[in-house]
DNA sequence: ATAATGTATGAAACTGATTTCATATACCAG
DNA sequence: CTGGTATATGAAATCAGTTTCATACATTAT
């Protein structure tokens, strides 16, 4: 393993001259440059991160945390951020926090130890007030998630108008009894309480009132899905439309009612929520909120490079529009 | 942010001691242990991982490259990974290829580094001979990928069987034109080579040949699916089943056939490979072949521990089972 | 009593890079 | 011709740890 020392020895020039040339920096004398150069290629010389840190520089490595990256939402909105950043000259570690308190912090200690120069958070387990203190050894970019107070730099969605269209779209369609299905809990702060909102508008802006046992909360998966359906069926008055929290919950919902002989949609209107490729393999086709995937990938990713590169940028909080996409299932 | 020299401050101790305790190792009296981790813990010390590396000591961090996140297979493998990982005290980061040799080289290069103990390869886009100068800085464990002749250690599935066994499946069924869709080149070495064998082998045994123009190469997506759907749907004699090399392909092919009328499977038997999620969301739901993705993982891991606590601990070639998971669409 | 071994600690060397400081030459202006 | 600036290079300090070497005391064996 070459050192540059090694290529200092074999170049016939100081170290320090090596390592101009690896930084490019000013006034190097082409015909050393070279030489060095020569050299490194010779010895198949590549510098050492950990060596490089220790003395301060950067390591164009950024960051991601996500929660679960077998979740599609997340593995899309990685694959943005890295194609984003690879654009960039950046490289991108990847970190599933499993939403544990504690691999969370274990990941920002990377920022804090320079392992990385940015982080980028599609999730945050511990509160603000804990992450915050690290924003000092590098930015930090919240992506799809929601803070109410902090002052952090975000890129997310309208929540709120996500659930609001999703559920006026049901209430245009003629429905008066619909349910709700939500990842969080229903007064928790964060994404849900902006989505809870828009829902609670939408009923209230047609004069329909909250039935609160058709309310879903803490659901995720498709078997979730399949189980809200089936709670669904025990009741003896059922709704005709379910909004859902995302369209994995409801492909669990239709997959459920089909065996069950409820149809989709005469029976049960279903709303998805984040338009995944499920949306489309499913039958009948999700109608469903699309979420910029990309953008807010793209955007994330824009703003952690605007923090790192100039060291008092103005963080912005961005907003992304969703829209309705219509199809099948409502 | 506060260093070794600090604690040893604090403690009225030297650099030495401090690291000893760090490090755990015997002979420190038990006062003075005490009086370090007090410090330590005043202070709020964390080591510098950059430094520790610098002068050679482990990590406690593996690295998996992907080729992509995206694709759902990958993604629950790496989830296997990090959870069998965590398990054994072993942060994981994850890194996307994007079948580019570059990008590989890049992380490969972390391991040179001691970024990482260890890797796993889930993909491999350089040839053998570019990639095996690095396990002389760290084991490298080949997890899901072929390669004939080396003697890297890999964690690997029974692909030929699963070849076989899907497609006397079909011929049990009484097809006699059997199509067959493969990720990679039809002649390339590797798990295709071999899934050709178990195709090629099951054809053989029943006394049918092979008709060129129903094999597809070069297929991943289930836009690849809908692609070989219409491309058999112009042709004048249309196979009657058709295996494919993943149930993302199987998908698209049974989308495309039901927006042309084509029944699945009286008019066209799907096979899929891998036993996805989507395997069960599409209608009719998908016969396939089950990998256990978990296992994989799992031993991967399991292996790459072994050859990182022991110097020279002997490489296992691992062989998993894969098996005929009988649903609705054959 | 002496040698050998185990326990315990610190000073200094070392890891592989970057950066500061010192120095030297070339070029241009006054 | 002298002084100032731009160009160009190297020696040595520095980053934050680990490890070697030296040293010293306490036990145990001969």
């Amino acid at each position: 393993m070459p050192t540059i020392s090694d290529v200092a020895k074999l170049s016939g020039l100081s170290k320090a001259t090596v390592s101009r040339v690896i930084n490019k920096h000013p006034y190097i004398a082409k015909e050393k440059r070279e030489r060095v150069e020569q050299a490194m290629k010779e010895l198949g010389y590549v510098p050492n991160p950990s060596a490089r840190r220790l003395r301060g520089s950067t390591t164009s490595t950024i960051g991601v945390i996500v929660p679960r990256i077998v979740n599609p939402f997340f593995s899309y909105l990685v694959n943005s951020i890295e194609q984003e950043a690879y654009k960039n000259n950046y490289q991108v570690l990847m970190f599933q926090s499993n939403e544990n308190k504690d691999k969370e912090l274990y990941f920002l200690n990377l920022l804090k130890n320079r392992q990385v120069d940015g982080l980028i958070m599609t999730s945050i387990e511990n509160d603000w007030d804990v992450i915050q203190p690290y924003t000092e050894f590098g930015p930090i970019v919240l992506c799809n998630e929601y803070l109410m107070h902090s002052k952090a730099p975000i890129v997310r969605l309208d929540q709120a108008k996500g659930a609001y269209i999703g559920t006026k779209h049901l209430i245009d369609k003629g429905h008066k009894k619909i349910a709700y299905c939500t990842g969080g809990l229903f007064a928790e702060d964060g994404k849900d309480k902006d989505r809870n909102h828009g829902y609670q508008q939408a009923l209230t802006e047609a004069g329909l009132s909250i039935q609160t046992n058709w309310i879903f909360i803490n659901k995720h998966t498709i078997d979730d899905g399949k189980k809200v359906m089936r709670q669904m069926l025990a009741m003896d008055e059922r709704p005709s439309a379910i909004f859902t929290g995302s369209d994995e919950i409801a492909a669990g919902v239709i997959m459920e009612a089909k065996e069950n002989g409820v149809r989709i949609p005469e029976d049960l209107a279903v709303i998805g929520f984040d338009d995944q490729p499920i949306a489309e393999i499913i039958e009948p086709k999700l109608t469903t909120i699309r979420q910029p995937i990309n953008e807010l990938g793209e955007k994330s990713v824009e703003q952690l490079i605007m923090l790192m590169s100039s060291k008092d940028a103005d963080y912005k909080q961005i907003e992304l529009p969703v829209e309705l996409l219509v199809r099948k299932s409502t």
